[in-house]
DNA sequence: ATTCTAACA
DNA sequence: TGTTAGCA
């Protein structure tokens, strides 16, 4: 890791992308078999990602942080692919983010009634 | 040392 | 998703 050999060029590798993305290698080519992530491959077989890769990823673990399952990430992830700058800007992604708000918003309620309850129960 | 695939005391 | 095995 010398000053010039590690300036952000070339491709990096599983291990990289996922210590960079805050992942797993595990988690990496699971999202490749889900058809999330492409994956280039050097003449030994190494995966071998770039800075477009990290990106992707990063929204994948944003979203997922979120509360997102991995396949409500995929049209942000098209959308993107697509050239778009922000995952967002497809009507998948949209009916993705209207379906979520929807379910906090029923999750809100029920919370607030299991609250209510209980403080009844404290009198 | 790192990655790869496949599989699970 | 973690972990581990047996290779390259």
């Amino acid at each position: 890791m010398t000053l010039v050999a590690r300036f952000t060029v070339g491709g990096m590798r599983i291990g990289e992308l996922a210590e960079q993305a805050g992942t797993s290698a595990r988690a990496l080519r699971y999202y490749e078999q889900q058809g999330l992530l492409s994956a280039r491959r050097t003449s030994n077989g190494y995966r071998e990602y770039d800075e477009e890769d990290l990106r992707l990823v990063r929204e994948i673990r944003a979203l997922l942080e979120i509360g997102f399952n991995l396949e409500d990430t995929r049209p942000f992830v098209e959308c993107i692919r697509e050239g778009h700058s922000s995952g967002a800007e497809c009507p998948g992604s949209v009916e993705v983010l209207t379906r979520r708000l929807a379910e906090i918003d029923d999750y809100i309620v029920r919370l607030r009634r299991i609250r209510a309850t209980i403080v009844k129960e404290l009198g």
